[in-house]
DNA sequence: CCGAGGAAGTGGTCCTTACCGGACCGCTCC
DNA sequence: GGAGCGGTCCGGTAAGGACCACTTCCTCGG
Protein backbone atom coordinates (compact mmCIF):
# COMPACT_ATOMS: atom_id res chain seq x y z
CA UNK A 1 0.00 0.00 0.00
CA UNK A 2 1.65 2.99 -0.91
CA UNK A 3 0.47 6.31 0.48
CA UNK A 4 -0.16 8.09 -2.65
CA UNK A 5 -3.31 10.07 -2.30
CA UNK A 6 -6.07 8.97 -4.12
CA UNK A 7 -6.83 11.42 -6.31
CA UNK A 8 -11.04 12.48 -6.43
CA UNK A 9 -9.97 11.89 -10.52
CA UNK A 10 -9.37 8.19 -10.56
CA UNK A 11 -11.89 7.50 -7.65
CA UNK A 12 -14.56 9.53 -10.38
CA UNK A 13 -13.27 7.04 -12.92
CA UNK A 14 -11.98 10.35 -15.16
CA UNK A 15 -8.73 10.09 -15.26
CA UNK A 16 -6.69 11.54 -17.85
CA UNK A 17 -4.52 8.86 -19.88
CA UNK A 18 -1.61 9.33 -22.12
CA UNK A 19 -3.59 8.71 -25.08
CA UNK A 20 -2.57 10.38 -28.51
CA UNK A 21 -5.06 12.92 -27.99
CA UNK A 22 -3.68 15.64 -25.50
CA UNK A 23 -4.03 15.75 -22.18
CA UNK A 24 -4.84 19.46 -21.75
CA UNK A 25 -7.30 18.36 -24.74
CA UNK A 26 -9.03 15.37 -22.46
CA UNK A 27 -8.97 17.56 -19.27
CA UNK A 28 -10.96 20.63 -21.46
CA UNK A 29 -13.39 18.02 -21.56
CA UNK A 30 -13.61 16.86 -18.30
CA UNK A 31 -13.56 20.47 -17.05
CA UNK A 32 -16.38 21.21 -20.08
CA UNK A 33 -18.94 18.66 -18.82
CA UNK A 34 -18.42 19.26 -14.70
CA UNK A 35 -18.79 23.23 -15.67
CA UNK A 36 -22.32 22.10 -17.72
CA UNK A 37 -23.50 19.32 -15.63
CA UNK A 38 -22.33 19.55 -12.06
CA UNK A 39 -22.23 23.06 -11.44
CA UNK A 40 -24.49 26.34 -11.58
CA UNK A 41 -23.73 29.35 -13.27
CA UNK A 42 -21.67 31.59 -11.88
CA UNK A 43 -20.41 29.15 -9.64
CA UNK A 44 -16.66 28.97 -9.01
CA UNK A 45 -14.67 26.12 -10.24
CA UNK A 46 -11.86 24.34 -8.39
CA UNK A 47 -8.86 26.28 -8.22
CA UNK A 48 -6.04 25.84 -10.82
CA UNK A 49 -3.89 23.95 -8.17
CA UNK A 50 -7.37 21.76 -7.01
CA UNK A 51 -6.90 20.50 -10.27
CA UNK A 52 -3.30 20.02 -11.00
CA UNK A 53 -4.22 17.32 -7.87
CA UNK A 54 -7.16 16.11 -8.61
CA UNK A 55 -6.44 14.94 -12.17
CA UNK A 56 -2.45 14.37 -11.76
CA UNK A 57 -1.36 17.18 -14.66
CA UNK A 58 1.06 20.32 -13.99
CA UNK A 59 -0.25 23.91 -13.98
CA UNK A 60 0.56 24.63 -17.82
CA UNK A 61 -1.65 21.73 -18.84
CA UNK A 62 -4.44 22.87 -16.08
CA UNK A 63 -4.26 26.46 -17.64
CA UNK A 64 -4.37 25.41 -21.12
CA UNK A 65 -7.63 23.46 -21.08
CA UNK A 66 -8.90 26.66 -19.06
CA UNK A 67 -7.32 28.81 -20.91
CA UNK A 68 -9.24 27.38 -24.64
CA UNK A 69 -12.60 27.18 -22.25
CA UNK A 70 -12.23 30.84 -21.22
CA UNK A 71 -11.47 31.61 -24.67
CA UNK A 72 -14.58 30.07 -26.26
CA UNK A 73 -16.66 31.85 -23.73
CA UNK A 74 -17.38 29.08 -21.46
CA UNK A 75 -15.19 30.08 -18.18
CA UNK A 76 -14.43 33.85 -17.05
CA UNK A 77 -11.20 34.12 -15.12
CA UNK A 78 -11.05 36.33 -12.38
CA UNK A 79 -7.52 37.55 -10.82
CA UNK A 80 -7.16 36.75 -7.27
CA UNK A 81 -11.04 35.31 -6.99
CA UNK A 82 -11.13 32.40 -9.06
CA UNK A 83 -12.52 30.96 -12.48
CA UNK A 84 -16.37 30.36 -12.52
CA UNK A 85 -18.63 29.31 -14.70
CA UNK A 86 -19.92 32.05 -17.75
CA UNK A 87 -23.84 32.65 -17.01
CA UNK A 88 -25.13 31.75 -20.79
CA UNK A 89 -24.71 28.85 -22.22
CA UNK A 90 -22.23 29.18 -25.41
CA UNK A 91 -23.26 29.27 -28.56
CA UNK A 92 -21.84 31.35 -30.51
CA UNK A 93 -23.93 31.56 -33.94
CA UNK A 94 -21.09 33.90 -35.24
CA UNK A 95 -19.16 31.08 -37.54
CA UNK A 96 -18.70 31.07 -40.92
CA UNK A 97 -21.02 28.05 -41.65
CA UNK A 98 -22.72 27.00 -45.20
CA UNK A 99 -27.11 27.60 -44.42
CA UNK A 100 -27.65 23.95 -45.05
CA UNK A 101 -24.43 23.44 -41.72
CA UNK A 102 -26.39 26.20 -39.85
CA UNK A 103 -29.94 24.89 -39.77
CA UNK A 104 -28.84 21.31 -39.40
CA UNK A 105 -26.77 22.03 -36.21
CA UNK A 106 -30.01 23.85 -35.49
CA UNK A 107 -32.16 20.98 -35.24
CA UNK A 108 -33.83 21.88 -38.41
CA UNK A 109 -34.33 20.65 -41.96
CA UNK A 110 -33.16 22.71 -44.76
CA UNK A 111 -34.10 23.08 -48.02
CA UNK A 112 -33.60 24.68 -50.78
CA UNK A 113 -35.39 26.24 -53.88
CA UNK A 114 -33.03 26.70 -56.85
CA UNK A 115 -34.87 30.01 -58.12
CA UNK A 116 -31.85 30.97 -61.06
CA UNK A 117 -28.73 29.32 -61.94
CA UNK A 118 -26.94 31.08 -64.88
CA UNK A 119 -24.21 32.62 -66.46
CA UNK A 120 -24.53 36.19 -66.00
CA UNK A 121 -22.72 39.46 -66.32
CA UNK A 122 -20.91 40.54 -62.91
CA UNK A 123 -22.83 43.76 -61.28
CA UNK A 124 -20.60 46.25 -60.74
CA UNK A 125 -19.90 45.59 -56.98
CA UNK A 126 -19.56 42.15 -57.46
CA UNK A 127 -17.29 42.03 -59.52
CA UNK A 128 -15.21 44.88 -57.66
CA UNK A 129 -15.76 41.94 -54.61
CA UNK A 130 -13.99 39.28 -56.51
CA UNK A 131 -11.70 41.42 -58.42
CA UNK A 132 -12.62 41.40 -61.45
CA UNK A 133 -12.91 43.42 -64.19
CA UNK A 134 -16.16 45.47 -65.10
CA UNK A 135 -18.42 43.28 -67.09
CA UNK A 136 -16.76 40.11 -67.06
CA UNK A 137 -19.03 36.86 -66.63
CA UNK A 138 -19.75 35.07 -63.15
CA UNK A 139 -22.12 32.26 -62.27
CA UNK A 140 -25.44 34.04 -60.33
CA UNK A 141 -27.46 31.35 -58.22
CA UNK A 142 -30.11 32.86 -56.58
CA UNK A 143 -31.68 30.32 -54.10
CA UNK A 144 -34.79 30.40 -51.77
CA UNK A 145 -33.69 28.71 -48.07
CA UNK A 146 -36.08 27.12 -46.42
CA UNK A 147 -35.88 25.45 -42.41
CA UNK A 148 -38.25 22.30 -41.82
CA UNK A 149 -40.50 23.58 -45.01
CA UNK A 150 -40.67 27.19 -44.03
CA UNK A 151 -39.02 29.98 -46.07
CA UNK A 152 -36.24 31.48 -43.62
CA UNK A 153 -33.83 33.41 -46.65
CA UNK A 154 -33.26 34.23 -50.03
CA UNK A 155 -29.69 34.15 -51.28
CA UNK A 156 -28.60 35.81 -54.15
CA UNK A 157 -24.61 34.82 -55.12
CA UNK A 158 -22.28 35.31 -57.60
CA UNK A 159 -18.93 32.96 -58.42
CA UNK A 160 -15.87 33.59 -60.01
CA UNK A 161 -15.96 30.93 -62.75
CA UNK A 162 -12.19 31.04 -62.86
CA UNK A 163 -12.54 28.92 -59.18
CA UNK A 164 -15.69 26.85 -59.35
CA UNK A 165 -16.24 26.04 -63.35
CA UNK A 166 -18.71 23.70 -64.15
CA UNK A 167 -20.98 25.27 -61.13
CA UNK A 168 -24.00 25.00 -62.57
CA UNK A 169 -23.78 21.27 -63.64
CA UNK A 170 -23.58 20.13 -60.33
CA UNK A 171 -26.78 19.81 -57.81
CA UNK A 172 -27.22 22.94 -56.23
CA UNK A 173 -29.82 22.32 -53.57
CA UNK A 174 -27.16 21.39 -51.17
CA UNK A 175 -24.17 23.09 -49.83
CA UNK A 176 -22.45 25.05 -52.47
CA UNK A 177 -19.64 25.31 -49.95
CA UNK A 178 -19.51 21.50 -49.26
CA UNK A 179 -19.56 21.11 -53.03
CA UNK A 180 -16.50 24.32 -53.72
CA UNK A 181 -14.44 22.22 -51.21
CA UNK A 182 -15.18 18.90 -52.72
CA UNK A 183 -15.34 19.40 -56.36
CA UNK A 184 -12.95 22.08 -56.61
CA UNK A 185 -10.55 22.29 -53.89
CA UNK A 186 -11.50 25.61 -52.71
CA UNK A 187 -12.43 25.52 -48.82
CA UNK A 188 -13.94 28.43 -47.85
CA UNK A 189 -12.40 29.48 -44.33
CA UNK A 190 -13.30 33.31 -44.02
CA UNK A 191 -15.64 35.72 -45.09
CA UNK A 192 -16.11 39.53 -44.36
CA UNK A 193 -19.96 40.46 -44.42
CA UNK A 194 -22.29 43.67 -43.11
CA UNK A 195 -25.27 43.03 -41.80
CA UNK A 196 -28.62 46.00 -41.85
CA UNK A 197 -31.82 45.76 -41.52
CA UNK A 198 -33.72 46.39 -44.52
CA UNK A 199 -37.52 46.37 -45.77
CA UNK A 200 -37.73 43.63 -47.97
CA UNK A 201 -37.47 44.12 -51.87
CA UNK A 202 -40.75 42.91 -53.49
CA UNK A 203 -39.34 40.02 -54.85
CA UNK A 204 -37.72 39.18 -51.63
CA UNK A 205 -40.50 39.59 -49.64
CA UNK A 206 -43.08 37.35 -51.87
CA UNK A 207 -40.41 34.95 -51.29
CA UNK A 208 -40.58 34.89 -47.67
CA UNK A 209 -43.86 35.58 -47.55
CA UNK A 210 -43.42 38.99 -45.60
CA UNK A 211 -44.56 40.81 -47.97
CA UNK A 212 -42.95 43.58 -49.73
CA UNK A 213 -40.98 46.48 -46.65
CA UNK A 214 -41.11 43.80 -43.64
CA UNK A 215 -38.26 43.74 -41.80
CA UNK A 216 -35.20 41.35 -42.48
CA UNK A 217 -31.95 41.15 -42.08
CA UNK A 218 -29.65 41.80 -44.67
CA UNK A 219 -26.17 40.31 -45.25
CA UNK A 220 -23.33 41.37 -48.07
CA UNK A 221 -21.17 38.58 -47.58
CA UNK A 222 -17.47 38.27 -49.52
CA UNK A 223 -16.47 34.68 -49.25
CA UNK A 224 -12.41 33.52 -49.06
CA UNK A 225 -10.65 30.89 -49.60
CA UNK A 226 -7.28 31.57 -48.88
CA UNK A 227 -6.40 34.64 -50.85
CA UNK A 228 -8.85 34.25 -53.26
CA UNK A 229 -12.18 35.81 -53.53
CA UNK A 230 -14.55 32.90 -54.37
CA UNK A 231 -18.00 34.32 -53.71
CA UNK A 232 -19.98 37.24 -53.56
CA UNK A 233 -23.62 36.96 -51.80
CA UNK A 234 -26.42 38.94 -50.44
CA UNK A 235 -28.79 37.44 -48.54
CA UNK A 236 -32.37 38.42 -46.91
CA UNK A 237 -33.41 36.36 -43.44
CA UNK A 238 -36.78 36.66 -42.09
CA UNK A 239 -36.44 38.57 -38.69
CA UNK A 240 -39.02 35.97 -37.31
CA UNK A 241 -37.01 32.97 -37.85
CA UNK A 242 -33.64 34.01 -37.72
CA UNK A 243 -31.27 36.31 -35.46
CA UNK A 244 -27.66 36.51 -35.17
CA UNK A 245 -26.02 36.05 -31.44
CA UNK A 246 -22.89 36.76 -30.86
CA UNK A 247 -20.05 37.08 -28.09
CA UNK A 248 -18.24 40.28 -27.59
CA UNK A 249 -15.04 40.78 -26.26
CA UNK A 250 -12.13 43.53 -24.63
CA UNK B 1 32.74 42.23 -18.20
CA UNK B 2 30.18 38.91 -18.56
CA UNK B 3 30.12 36.98 -21.31
CA UNK B 4 26.81 37.09 -21.64
CA UNK B 5 26.12 36.80 -25.09
CA UNK B 6 24.49 40.41 -26.61
CA UNK B 7 21.28 39.41 -28.30
CA UNK B 8 20.26 40.88 -31.53
CA UNK B 9 17.08 42.29 -29.83
CA UNK B 10 19.52 44.46 -27.75
CA UNK B 11 21.17 45.16 -30.86
CA UNK B 12 18.42 46.22 -32.58
CA UNK B 13 16.98 48.22 -29.66
CA UNK B 14 13.55 46.52 -29.09
CA UNK B 15 15.14 44.52 -25.82
CA UNK B 16 12.42 43.28 -23.35
CA UNK B 17 12.44 44.54 -19.68
CA UNK B 18 10.55 44.13 -16.95
CA UNK B 19 8.35 46.87 -16.54
CA UNK B 20 5.08 45.94 -15.22
CA UNK B 21 3.41 45.45 -19.17
CA UNK B 22 4.00 41.57 -18.95
CA UNK B 23 7.00 40.08 -21.66
CA UNK B 24 4.35 38.19 -23.56
CA UNK B 25 2.79 41.18 -24.49
CA UNK B 26 5.98 42.97 -25.25
CA UNK B 27 7.11 40.63 -27.55
CA UNK B 28 3.94 40.25 -28.87
CA UNK B 29 3.77 44.02 -29.93
CA UNK B 30 7.28 43.28 -31.65
CA UNK B 31 6.58 40.43 -33.56
CA UNK B 32 3.21 41.92 -34.67
CA UNK B 33 5.28 44.76 -36.01
CA UNK B 34 7.96 42.66 -37.34
CA UNK B 35 5.06 40.57 -39.43
CA UNK B 36 3.38 43.82 -40.65
CA UNK B 37 6.33 45.87 -41.61
CA UNK B 38 9.38 43.58 -42.47
CA UNK B 39 7.91 40.11 -43.71
CA UNK B 40 5.45 39.66 -46.97
CA UNK B 41 2.27 37.66 -45.94
CA UNK B 42 2.92 34.11 -46.36
CA UNK B 43 6.59 34.58 -45.50
CA UNK B 44 8.21 32.40 -42.53
CA UNK B 45 8.38 33.84 -38.93
CA UNK B 46 11.88 33.24 -36.97
CA UNK B 47 11.57 29.72 -34.88
CA UNK B 48 10.42 29.27 -31.40
CA UNK B 49 13.80 28.51 -30.28
CA UNK B 50 15.55 31.39 -31.80
CA UNK B 51 13.13 34.04 -30.80
CA UNK B 52 13.69 32.67 -27.18
CA UNK B 53 17.67 33.45 -28.14
CA UNK B 54 16.81 36.50 -30.10
CA UNK B 55 15.03 38.34 -27.37
CA UNK B 56 16.32 36.49 -24.15
CA UNK B 57 13.04 35.12 -22.94
CA UNK B 58 11.93 31.44 -22.49
CA UNK B 59 10.10 29.54 -24.80
CA UNK B 60 6.64 29.84 -22.87
CA UNK B 61 7.27 33.53 -23.16
CA UNK B 62 7.22 33.32 -26.81
CA UNK B 63 4.40 30.62 -27.35
CA UNK B 64 2.38 32.96 -25.28
CA UNK B 65 3.30 35.91 -27.51
CA UNK B 66 2.77 33.64 -31.38
CA UNK B 67 -0.35 31.62 -29.31
CA UNK B 68 -1.89 35.15 -29.00
CA UNK B 69 -1.29 36.72 -32.72
CA UNK B 70 -2.25 33.43 -34.02
CA UNK B 71 -5.35 33.40 -32.20
CA UNK B 72 -6.38 37.16 -33.28
CA UNK B 73 -5.40 35.72 -36.82
CA UNK B 74 -2.04 37.29 -37.42
CA UNK B 75 -0.43 34.71 -37.97
CA UNK B 76 -0.41 30.61 -39.26
CA UNK B 77 0.86 27.90 -37.21
CA UNK B 78 2.36 24.83 -39.08
CA UNK B 79 3.79 22.19 -37.34
CA UNK B 80 7.23 20.94 -37.91
CA UNK B 81 7.39 23.73 -40.72
CA UNK B 82 6.76 26.66 -38.83
CA UNK B 83 4.86 29.82 -38.19
CA UNK B 84 3.58 32.19 -41.20
CA UNK B 85 2.45 35.75 -41.71
CA UNK B 86 -1.09 35.11 -42.34
CA UNK B 87 -2.67 36.43 -46.18
CA UNK B 88 -4.92 39.26 -45.16
CA UNK B 89 -4.64 42.04 -41.96
CA UNK B 90 -7.53 41.84 -39.38
CA UNK B 91 -9.60 44.15 -38.58
CA UNK B 92 -12.45 42.65 -36.99
CA UNK B 93 -14.59 44.87 -36.49
CA UNK B 94 -16.83 43.64 -34.05
CA UNK B 95 -15.80 44.98 -30.87
CA UNK B 96 -16.78 45.41 -27.84
CA UNK B 97 -17.36 49.59 -27.34
CA UNK B 98 -19.60 52.15 -26.02
CA UNK B 99 -21.67 54.06 -28.61
CA UNK B 100 -19.67 56.93 -27.56
CA UNK B 101 -16.17 55.19 -28.42
CA UNK B 102 -17.35 53.66 -31.47
CA UNK B 103 -18.64 56.66 -33.03
CA UNK B 104 -15.08 58.39 -32.20
CA UNK B 105 -13.42 55.88 -33.94
CA UNK B 106 -15.48 56.48 -36.55
CA UNK B 107 -14.49 60.05 -36.99
CA UNK B 108 -18.42 61.43 -35.53
CA UNK B 109 -18.92 63.64 -32.89
CA UNK B 110 -21.45 61.50 -30.63
CA UNK B 111 -24.31 63.02 -28.33
CA UNK B 112 -26.76 62.07 -25.80
CA UNK B 113 -30.18 63.67 -24.98
CA UNK B 114 -31.35 61.14 -21.80
CA UNK B 115 -34.59 60.30 -21.80
CA UNK B 116 -35.58 58.48 -18.80
CA UNK B 117 -33.01 57.84 -15.32
CA UNK B 118 -35.13 56.49 -12.95
CA UNK B 119 -35.01 53.37 -10.41
CA UNK B 120 -37.76 50.97 -11.65
CA UNK B 121 -39.36 47.91 -11.22
CA UNK B 122 -37.10 45.50 -13.44
CA UNK B 123 -38.93 43.57 -16.73
CA UNK B 124 -39.01 40.35 -16.21
CA UNK B 125 -36.59 39.46 -18.92
CA UNK B 126 -34.25 42.03 -17.27
CA UNK B 127 -34.82 40.47 -13.69
CA UNK B 128 -33.41 37.34 -15.22
CA UNK B 129 -30.44 38.25 -17.50
CA UNK B 130 -29.19 40.13 -14.28
CA UNK B 131 -29.72 37.37 -11.90
CA UNK B 132 -32.13 39.19 -10.02
CA UNK B 133 -35.46 37.73 -8.20
CA UNK B 134 -38.37 38.97 -10.37
CA UNK B 135 -39.85 42.15 -9.45
CA UNK B 136 -36.44 43.85 -8.36
CA UNK B 137 -35.25 47.26 -8.09
CA UNK B 138 -33.06 48.12 -10.94
CA UNK B 139 -31.99 51.53 -12.37
CA UNK B 140 -33.55 52.26 -15.84
CA UNK B 141 -31.85 54.43 -18.02
CA UNK B 142 -33.09 55.40 -21.21
CA UNK B 143 -31.54 57.22 -24.02
CA UNK B 144 -31.39 58.70 -27.74
CA UNK B 145 -27.60 59.12 -29.02
CA UNK B 146 -26.33 61.06 -31.86
CA UNK B 147 -23.86 61.57 -34.28
CA UNK B 148 -23.05 64.91 -35.61
CA UNK B 149 -26.18 66.02 -33.98
CA UNK B 150 -28.32 63.02 -35.92
CA UNK B 151 -30.37 60.58 -34.56
CA UNK B 152 -28.56 57.17 -34.41
CA UNK B 153 -30.03 55.23 -31.97
CA UNK B 154 -32.62 54.59 -28.91
CA UNK B 155 -30.54 52.67 -25.77
CA UNK B 156 -32.85 51.19 -23.42
CA UNK B 157 -31.07 50.08 -20.82
CA UNK B 158 -31.03 48.31 -16.80
CA UNK B 159 -28.70 47.82 -14.34
CA UNK B 160 -28.20 46.12 -11.70
CA UNK B 161 -28.10 48.85 -8.73
CA UNK B 162 -25.51 46.48 -6.32
CA UNK B 163 -22.90 47.18 -8.65
CA UNK B 164 -23.74 50.87 -9.93
CA UNK B 165 -25.15 52.54 -6.70
CA UNK B 166 -25.52 56.21 -7.01
CA UNK B 167 -25.57 55.35 -10.97
CA UNK B 168 -28.55 58.29 -11.65
CA UNK B 169 -26.12 60.66 -9.48
CA UNK B 170 -23.49 60.88 -12.44
CA UNK B 171 -23.49 62.71 -16.18
CA UNK B 172 -25.36 60.07 -17.97
CA UNK B 173 -24.58 62.18 -21.27
CA UNK B 174 -21.20 60.72 -21.72
CA UNK B 175 -20.31 56.75 -21.73
CA UNK B 176 -21.68 54.87 -19.45
CA UNK B 177 -19.53 51.98 -19.47
CA UNK B 178 -16.36 54.51 -18.65
CA UNK B 179 -18.19 55.99 -15.94
CA UNK B 180 -18.72 52.13 -14.39
CA UNK B 181 -15.24 51.65 -14.77
CA UNK B 182 -14.11 55.04 -13.07
CA UNK B 183 -16.75 54.70 -10.43
CA UNK B 184 -17.53 51.62 -9.58
CA UNK B 185 -14.61 49.51 -10.98
CA UNK B 186 -16.73 47.31 -12.96
CA UNK B 187 -14.91 47.34 -16.54
CA UNK B 188 -17.17 45.82 -18.95
CA UNK B 189 -15.18 43.35 -20.59
CA UNK B 190 -17.71 40.85 -22.18
CA UNK B 191 -21.46 40.96 -23.56
CA UNK B 192 -23.54 38.82 -25.41
CA UNK B 193 -25.96 40.25 -27.73
CA UNK B 194 -28.28 39.23 -30.10
CA UNK B 195 -29.73 41.01 -32.98
CA UNK B 196 -32.84 41.51 -35.08
CA UNK B 197 -34.26 43.37 -37.92
CA UNK B 198 -37.63 45.27 -36.47
CA UNK B 199 -39.84 47.60 -37.22
CA UNK B 200 -39.52 50.71 -35.39
CA UNK B 201 -41.99 50.82 -32.37
CA UNK B 202 -43.98 54.30 -32.53
CA UNK B 203 -41.73 56.09 -29.27
CA UNK B 204 -38.55 54.59 -31.18
CA UNK B 205 -39.76 55.21 -35.05
CA UNK B 206 -40.25 59.13 -33.19
CA UNK B 207 -37.14 59.64 -31.55
CA UNK B 208 -35.00 58.32 -34.77
CA UNK B 209 -37.13 60.61 -36.95
CA UNK B 210 -38.04 57.55 -39.38
CA UNK B 211 -41.27 57.23 -38.17
CA UNK B 212 -43.30 53.61 -37.09
CA UNK B 213 -42.36 50.75 -38.33
CA UNK B 214 -39.17 51.56 -40.41
CA UNK B 215 -36.69 48.43 -40.43
CA UNK B 216 -33.93 49.14 -37.91
CA UNK B 217 -31.34 46.60 -36.18
CA UNK B 218 -32.78 45.45 -32.73
CA UNK B 219 -29.69 44.68 -30.52
CA UNK B 220 -30.30 42.70 -26.92
CA UNK B 221 -27.21 42.65 -24.98
CA UNK B 222 -26.47 41.61 -21.18
CA UNK B 223 -23.10 42.85 -20.52
CA UNK B 224 -20.35 41.65 -18.07
CA UNK B 225 -17.87 42.37 -15.91
CA UNK B 226 -15.69 39.35 -15.07
CA UNK B 227 -18.83 36.74 -13.63
CA UNK B 228 -21.03 39.91 -13.24
CA UNK B 229 -23.83 40.72 -14.95
CA UNK B 230 -23.77 44.18 -14.92
CA UNK B 231 -26.40 45.77 -17.47
CA UNK B 232 -29.50 44.46 -19.98
CA UNK B 233 -29.97 46.82 -22.63
CA UNK B 234 -32.47 46.71 -25.78
CA UNK B 235 -31.13 49.36 -28.43
CA UNK B 236 -32.45 50.00 -31.53
CA UNK B 237 -30.17 51.29 -35.05
CA UNK B 238 -31.20 53.28 -38.06
CA UNK B 239 -30.59 51.18 -40.34
CA UNK B 240 -29.43 53.88 -42.90
CA UNK B 241 -26.75 55.49 -40.26
CA UNK B 242 -25.41 52.24 -39.10
CA UNK B 243 -24.30 48.74 -40.04
CA UNK B 244 -22.55 45.93 -38.64
CA UNK B 245 -18.94 44.20 -40.03
CA UNK B 246 -17.84 41.41 -38.72
CA UNK B 247 -14.80 38.97 -40.35
CA UNK B 248 -16.15 35.44 -39.72
CA UNK B 249 -13.63 32.37 -39.55
CA UNK B 250 -13.33 28.98 -40.41
C1' DC C 1 23.04 9.16 -60.85
C1' DC C 2 19.72 8.14 -57.58
C1' DG C 3 17.43 6.57 -53.63
C1' DA C 4 17.62 5.35 -48.70
C1' DG C 5 18.94 6.80 -44.17
C1' DG C 6 19.98 9.84 -40.81
C1' DA C 7 20.76 14.44 -38.70
C1' DA C 8 18.90 18.84 -37.87
C1' DG C 9 15.17 21.87 -37.23
C1' DT C 10 10.22 22.95 -36.13
C1' DG C 11 6.07 23.31 -33.57
C1' DG C 12 3.29 20.38 -29.89
C1' DT C 13 3.08 18.73 -25.42
C1' DC C 14 4.28 18.43 -20.62
C1' DC C 15 6.77 18.75 -16.39
C1' DT C 16 8.78 21.33 -12.00
C1' DT C 17 9.77 25.38 -9.73
C1' DA C 18 9.33 30.17 -8.53
C1' DC C 19 7.69 34.73 -7.60
C1' DC C 20 4.11 38.46 -7.94
C1' DG C 21 0.10 41.24 -6.59
C1' DG C 22 -4.79 41.18 -5.46
C1' DA C 23 -8.52 39.28 -2.51
C1' DC C 24 -10.09 37.40 1.54
C1' DC C 25 -10.31 35.72 6.31
C1' DG C 26 -9.36 35.88 10.96
C1' DC C 27 -6.79 37.64 14.47
C1' DT C 28 -5.05 41.19 17.59
C1' DC C 29 -4.74 45.65 19.36
C1' DC C 30 -6.65 49.99 20.20
C1' DG D 1 -16.82 47.22 18.15
C1' DG D 2 -13.70 48.95 14.67
C1' DA D 3 -9.16 49.42 12.47
C1' DG D 4 -5.03 47.34 11.15
C1' DC D 5 -2.17 43.34 10.01
C1' DG D 6 -0.62 38.81 8.50
C1' DG D 7 -1.37 34.44 6.47
C1' DT D 8 -3.49 32.03 2.91
C1' DC D 9 -5.48 31.27 -1.50
C1' DC D 10 -6.12 32.82 -6.13
C1' DG D 11 -4.85 33.58 -10.99
C1' DG D 12 -0.75 35.79 -13.84
C1' DT D 13 3.78 35.47 -15.33
C1' DA D 14 8.12 33.34 -16.19
C1' DA D 15 12.22 30.16 -16.49
C1' DG D 16 14.32 25.94 -18.15
C1' DG D 17 14.28 21.25 -19.32
C1' DA D 18 12.54 17.23 -21.79
C1' DC D 19 10.48 14.29 -25.28
C1' DC D 20 7.51 13.67 -29.46
C1' DA D 21 6.03 13.64 -34.43
C1' DC D 22 6.96 15.56 -38.43
C1' DT D 23 9.46 17.90 -42.33
C1' DT D 24 13.55 19.01 -44.73
C1' DC D 25 17.84 18.42 -46.35
C1' DC D 26 22.23 16.42 -46.86
C1' DT D 27 25.16 12.52 -47.15
C1' DC D 28 26.48 8.02 -48.24
C1' DG D 29 26.06 3.70 -50.41
C1' DG D 30 24.31 1.20 -54.28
Amino acid sequence: MSATPRSTAEAAGTAINNSQIPKHEQLRTIILKLAREELEPGARLPSERTLMDSYGVSRITVRAAIGRLVNEGHLVRVPAKGTFVADSPVQSTLHLASFTQEMEAMGHVPSTVVLVAEAATAPEDTAEALGLAPGSEVVHLKRLRLADGRPVSVDDAWYNPEHAPGLLEIDLTGSVYKALAAQFGHQIDRARQSVRSEGAPADVGALLGTGTGAPVLAFDRVSYSGPLAIEHSRSWYRSDRYSLTMEVRL
